[in-house]
This record gives C-alpha cells, structure tokens and sequence, in this order.
DNA sequence: ATTTTAAACAGAATAATTTTCTGTAAAAAT
DNA sequence: ATTTTTACAGAAAATTATTCTGTTTAAAAT
C-alpha cells in the first residue's frame, strides 16, 4: 500500500480535479493509459482514494452564513456522546462535527442561509438537544481558505 | 438562475458522486440524455458547479493529526490581516482559513501527520509569522462528522 | 386570437473516454 | 536458470459524453 511517485503525481491531480480524463492524466506523467488506469483502480480499491465529489458554490444557493459552534455536553458519558453524534448526523446544515480536546467538548461547522436561518438552528435544534449544555457560537466573517486537497 | 426541483435532484446526485453518468442520472430522475447533459452545462457555467474534486484518506496518507487554530493577530489593520491570509493560502496543512468574531481573529483547521509535525507547524510556521499574535490549540480527538454536501 | 419565438425534451449519430485484451520487458522469486 | 510477477504499451471493445435533428409545449409577440 505504499505510494510511489507516480501515484501521488496521479493522486494531485485527481484532488484538483476529478473530471481529469485517464488521457489527460497519462499526458502529464508521460504515461500510457494501462498503468494510469490500473493504478487508479487500485487506489480506489485499496480506499485512498475515498470518492469522487461535485463541489457546489454554497453563497449561489443561498448559505451566506457558516459559523463554528463550541458546544459543551451535560454529561462526559459515552451514551451522551453517542446521542449527540447520532443527532447531528442528521442535521444537513452540520458539515463538520469533531469531538475535540480543551473547554469545550465538539466543534461544529453550520452552514446556513442566514442569521434567522442559525437563530431557529440554535434554539429549536440544537440547544433543545438533552446532552447539549453549553453553546458558544463563532461568526464567519470571511473566509480566507478552503479546500479539500490533502498535502502529498 | 432560479433552480428547479429537477436541478436540485441532478445537484443532490452530483455532490454524493462525481462520477455518476448522465444516463446514471438521467435513469434516477427520469429524463433523457439531453436535458440533464444541458443543465449540467448550464449549472457549471452558472458556477453552481463549482469543481468536480476526489476525496482522499487523510489517515490513509499518513494524516493523523487534526486541530484547530484560533489565531489572534498582532493588530487588527488590513495590511496585517492580508498578510496573514497571504502566508496562510501557502501553507498547505491550512485546510480551512475564516476570519471571525470573538475573542479571537481567526479560526484554522490543520491536517497534520501527527504531534511532532504540529509541533514544528506550530512553532517554525505559524508563530513566527509577523502579524500573529496567540494561537491557541484545539486537537480534534474524534471526528464525528465531514461531509462537502450543502443541503439543497 | 393567431402567429412567432423560445425553452425543454426525446432519439439518433458521432466523438471521446473508459475498460478490457494481448503482448513485452524488466525485476523478483524459486 | 527458470518461473513468476509487476509495470507498462498498444489495440480493440464497450461505455459515455457530445452534437445534431426534430417534436412538443408554453410563453411572448404581434
């Protein structure tokens, strides 16, 4: 399962786009399609290569707010955590959950058409929550970055 | 540029897989080839279609380590904050970069090998920046949910 | 109200791409 | 030294994207 040059050649571009056809790829590392192909097989199967994804312009459909949410549990119980997680796997606007370490105990991304949107988010679906104790919320107000592609 | 339920069920198929056919789509929807090939077209003219990207194994390529930054700058004017959004946009650990509210200026997420390469990220990159002024960590110990789905 | 125009779609033809097949050369294993 | 495996090239086949032609429908224009 080691990656030699020519996969992670083969894995940057893919990253920048996923539309790259196996011709376009072969060109660019001075290959024939065949081992273009089957390492790209064989990066799939062996599940570096995750999926392939459309990314959609999120202000265009109307989501001009993200904010990080820092959201504190009633309790630090694994069933507390579990409720909470299978919670916010349902929640579309949730985009990123990571229980992490420090005040708090998960930091959450929303994404959300606006201010109102995040008001009925906060109060009617996420605060109503029984684990959740504590919300601090941190307003996007630019976005500097952000991108799917790993350094390889 | 108003969508209709038709483009919004081409763009709910699309961002869970790229690499559907047009005949994949056109099946699930019940249409022919030619209506859905032309609002592809038009939505990724539009920019609704933003980029077509692969998701890779961050744990797979060795990325062990996520955290989150909450960066503070050393002055709050627009040559420093430029500054730092100039030298973050080089880094490529930096996956996501926003401005916010709060007590603090900017909020980072890192993907990182592991404590040591965060360490020398932290240390070697980020603080010595000239426009930075605190940094506190957040290490991600759990990720609970990621996904690049915009709810539509 | 009737004609005209434009928009949305179906089906077929063509072009491009992916996938499979065949074969070769070099490296690794026995 | 022989066999096996791996990585690759090139060609053929299958699938997909793109283009073209034509129909229907609804809106727009006269």
């Amino acid at each position: 399962m080691a990656l030699d040059e020519i996969d992670k050649k083969i894995l940057r571009l893919l990253q920048q786009d996923a539309h790259y056809t196996l011709k376009d790829i072969a060109n660019k590392i001075n290959l024939s399609l065949t081992p273009v192909h089957d390492r790209v097989k064989r990066l799939e199967k062996d599940g570096i290569i995750e999926k392939y994804v459309t990314l959609l312009d999120k202000k265009k459909l109307g989501n001009n707010l993200t904010v990080y949410c820092q959201v504190t549990l009633t309790k630090q119980t694994y069933d507390t955590s579990e409720g909470f997680n299978q919670a916010i796997l349902e929640m579309p606007e949730v985009v990123e959950c990571n229980y992490v370490s420090g005040n708090f105990d998960y930091m959450l991304k929303i994404i959300i058409p606006d201010m109102e949107s995040y008001h009925h988010f906060h109060q009617k679906k996420l605060s109503v929550l029984p684990e959740v104790s504590l919300i601090n919320t941190v307003f996007v107000i630019s976005e500097v970055k952000s991108t799917t592609v790993l350094p390889i």
